[in-house]
DNA sequence: GCTGATCGCGCAAGCGTTTTCGCACCAGGG
DNA sequence: CCCTGGTGCGAAAACGCTTGCGCGATCAGC
């Protein structure tokens, strides 16, 4: 059992002291190029790979972060924490998981855990509910980056899909369709994701010209696809021309779609339909039933993971980064006639 | 701006030398009791925390664990990763997070970074294609766990999805609910979990001393719903009694649902349909449309990086440990017949 | 009261790197 | 020839913890 090769054992052979053998290794400091050359090919021929752990323990530099997470099981934290860690390790960079969901307590026991380990930094991923408790004392002051997440974006950094401009690339897109009555089933309102979609549409509809359908303004209710059925219901009786949906979510969506279906109404011939989150998301069929918004949460994830380097690097500055979510165009815009069997 | 308290800070203060403030609050080696006591209450009074880097460093344990996926993205590894990530954070291990889908060469330089850090262990999730260079050499004999993986059971360590038991427990609840022609679709053959779910369904039928129905054997063909639509077509043209069927995914099973229903075959009714992999799990509606098994893909990453851990430790022995999918009775088993409305 | 075992504790080595300080050497300007 | 400034390199400290070894004190057994 060869013992792994040293920084010593590698200064030896090449006859240099371990000062020197560090300072060509690592590149700062004065060495001349043929003593560098030369410690470095024996640093090869030794298969000397440098104990990182020796390395953190006098640089202090971890290289490892804690990932923070709302609820790590959930739909949306999944593609989230797996965009960051993957992204972190290709840069070569541990990270310790932690599921916020819990007490204060659990949380301040987590905080210490990360200390002990002298985190480099931490990636908030969703919202996380114990927030004002993620104090760091003055002796623990690592950096912070928010993954989709409302933080405040005037002090912290942030990385989150664009909700804003999905709104407003969802009205925009229908009415390049030619499109006019287009309303807006949306969630709750004041939920961060739901008003910033609000704005996004709003404000493409203002510039065009166009007053939303159903009352100028958006129909608020839940991400429940029962809302979704509901809506449609109201505006099958309002009387009121509709050629045109933009749905908060994909669940909306299909309740939309199906309650039209049944009345006769067909997508997108009738009323045109958008949806977003991109659940189905190439599930089934090759061709895709419901057009929507993928908001890429592994890209948001990587990116946040990125900034959360950059800023341990003593770089950047605070602010949102947002990721443009993509747009899939399926046949509830585009057609042909959507049938029930298709979503299937 | 209070720097952190050391183990010598606590000595100090305790008025003990820095060997038996360690031991006492390490519970090796021996200690009074009152000199336990004594050192313990200092260091929760300097709010002291062990320095893992530095403990890492003298003991050779780094606390923390390489895992290796696949295809980090993927469906299936996303929630093995955030499984086993999660239960790894929850033990106070890092992990650095590597997507082996690239050449042997990336693989190697991931297993030298690895070794770099001193990892405790590897935890492969899924089939890694490159599984052949997962060689290690001697200085860096790691215990490696493999989530969801084909890996050789004898001298293994494995967690794995039942396939074979969901196969069995499928057929069996067909036939409990009296179903006594049950086909089972499926995808390609010699595809270990496409077997596995084989062995189990077929077991259970000869059990029962039931013949599968379509041929004695099962239908083999793809995971594409389009699969599942021409297999329903064979199912009817061939005027053969079925009334019930277990698919191997659930694209399959909508596959077959849809074309039921567009030649009047009502489900559950005429036909009862089992689909696997709980893709629409919980997206839709209250009422769960499709009968399926959830492989719980979060619990076998859990569970993976829980053996890790114990092999770790120097215990345990390899073989398979089998996690069982989650039956979930929903419409296309237990009624009222199932509307192409019911899916959306 | 003596011997040997056990107990409680401290000294000091050691883990592998980075980094500060300092020394020797050399070239160029005064 | 001296001084200055730069260059190439090495000695040694430091990081915070674990642990083998040893030493005095206590204790059990006879």
């Amino acid at each position: 059992m060869a013992k792994r090769a040293s920084m010593s054992d590698v200064a030896r052979v090449a006859g240099v002291s371990l000062t020197t053998a560090s300072r060509a290794l690592s590149g700062v400091g004065r060495v001349s190029a043929e003593t560098r050359a030369k410690v470095i090919e024996t640093a090869e021929r030794l298969q000397f790979q440098p104990d990182m752990i020796a390395r953190s323990f006098v640089t202090g530099r971890s290289f490892i972060v804690g990932v923070l997470a709302e609820h790590a099981h959930g739909r949306f934290s999944m593609p989230l924490i797996v965009g960051a860690t993957n992204y972190l390790g290709r840069e070569n960079i541990a990270a310790v998981t932690l599921d916020a969901h819990g007490t204060p307590r659990v949380l301040t026991e987590y905080l210490k855990r990360l200390r002990s380990r002298r985190i480099d930094g931490i990636l908030v991923v969703g919202d996380d509910p114990n927030r004002a408790s993620l104090v760091l004392s003055e002796d623990f002051a690592v950096p912070v980056v928010f993954a989709s997440s409302s933080a405040t974006p005037e002090t912290d950094y942030v990385v989150a899909p664009d909700n804003r401009g999905a709104g407003r690339a969802a009205a925009e897109h229908l009415i390049d369709l030619g499109r006019r009555d287009i309303a807006h089933v949306t969630a709750a309102v004041h939920e961060p994701a739901v008003d910033a979609r609000v704005a996004g549409f709003t404000a493409a509809m203002d510039a065009a010209g166009l007053k939303i359908a159903m009352g100028g303004g958006p129909l608020y209710g839940s991400y429940l696809q029962r809302w979704g059925i509901d809506a449609a219901e109201r505006i099958i009786a309002s009387g009121q021309p509709v050629d045109a949906i933009f749905a908060a979510n994909d669940e909306i969506a299909m309740g939309l779609f199906g309650t039209f279906h049944r009345h006769g109404i067909r997508v997108p011939d009738d009323i045109a339909i958008i949806g977003y989150d991109n659940r189905l998301g190439g599930v089934m069929r090759p061709d895709v039933p419901l057009s929507t918004f993928d908001p890429d949460l592994v890209t948001v994830g990587e990116r946040a993971a990125e900034r959360l380097l950059t800023v341990i690097g003593g770089e950047g500055s605070p602010g949102i980064d947002y990721v443009q979510p993509r747009f899939i165009e399926g046949r509830s815009t585009l057609g042909p006639t959507l049938e029930p069997y298709d979503v299937l």
